[in-house]
DNA sequence: ACGGTTCGATCGATCGATCGATAGACTCGA
DNA sequence: TCGAGTCTATCGATCGATCGATCGAACCGT
């Protein structure tokens, strides 16, 4: 692992643990070990630290969010955004922690552009529950709600998710699935062949 | 409104909006319209002041969840559950937000109190879930699953919730009910009736 | 000897918290 | 009624510590 990477990765699991202005440059150094001097070597403010860290988990999400659109059919695209949406916010857990929590800590600026990135990937969700109502195959009279109440569901496992807890993630996110079809008054879906499709595209687009 | 409640709403406004370790003490101090100095002769630290607004809070919400485990129908129960967490959440944003989002702020002493304040309360949903599966009028294999799923869509509304929205507040909340209902695969609920009691029995316990 | 890395020392600003002082309101014995 | 003593509320000044950030010098592989 390269120090830059050393720096993004403390930078990352202190954000999440202790939040933006909980955390002190001095922190950072001693958990990437360097001086807090040499930080600045590899990065700008603190700031641009947390900005790139935003930017790249949102870019990610929008690219996978822009493969799982071109699905036809409404209830395999919604489970599909499903499973997407609970993987990563399971597996790249620290990423979505800080995305969800530290909005508040941007200035103006960098805040304007990584909500734009938000919103972005929020109408991927708006588009697969309209096109699944216009098709009778949801039943909601507040798509908009839906979504929002949707999204925090999805993305609330990064605040709980374990790989030791009893379920596995599989089973984890085939009980969203469920849950997610069921609130929209959908037909069950049987979904693992969804969750493995995902998968694959997760480890595609985010590889190591 | 006295000057220590001057502080307190002070407090909660700026530690909602900046969070816990974004507000200085001469922010404080200016929103309440006091100096620095006057501000320690209302609280004690810093923290005493965030661990006062978040007890309160899980307090008040215990007390309304222990009227409504009274219920004895399961659908009735939860979706009195749903009405309770999403009209706070809603309407005591601030308080919500900070409940939810700085726990991580707080040193482990009062840390332990406040978990146990949240443990007690998520104690009420899990035996509201379990109960209505006892009961085969609820249907999932992972009632832990399904408790947090419900509590993170629920409890997300603090996120967005603007009274000049397009909805009104009953209507969103019928609308969470229906869809706390359809993920745990009941039957719906008529729902109103449940709505106006449980904003009675807020009305009762958040006295303004 | 050169360029990419590293760091100790330090900058001015701000942090949470405390100090002593002061002004006013109330209490109570003379 | 007066004055001494007490209590509450307030603030300017300041404490030591830490904040984010910068500097010049030293290090090191080539």
């Amino acid at each position: 692992m390269t120090t830059e990477q050393r720096v993004r990765q403390a930078a990352l699991e202190l954000f999440a643990a202790r939040g933006f202005h909980g955390t002190g440059i001095r922190d950072l150094a001693v958990s990437a070990g360097l001086s807090s001097a040499t930080l600045y070597h590899y990065m700008g403010t603190k700031e641009d630290l947390l900005v790139a860290i935003m930017r790249e988990s949102l870019t990610r999400l929008n690219r996978a969010a822009a493969r799982i659109a071109e699905t036809e059919d409404a209830q395999d695209r919604l489970a599909k955004l499903v499973a997407l949406h609970v993987m990563t916010h399971a597996v790249q857990q620290l990423e979505t922690r800080v995305v969800d929590n530290e909005m508040r800590a941007l200035s103006p600026q960098p805040r304007k552009e990584i909500l734009k990135l938000r919103d972005e990937y929020e109408a991927f969700w708006q588009q697969a529950i309209e096109n699944g109502c216009a098709q009778r195959r949801f039943h909601t009279n507040a798509p908009g709600v839906a979504r929002l109440a949707l999204l925090e569901m999805c993305g609330g496992i990064s605040r709980w998710y374990s790989p030791d807890g009893p379920l596995s993630l599989d089973d984890i996110v085939l009980h969203y699935i469920d849950m997610a079809l069921g609130m929209l008054h959908a037909q069950p879906e049987p979904g693992q062949r969804v969750v493995n499709e995902v998968a694959g595209l997760i480890a595609e687009i985010w590889p190591q």
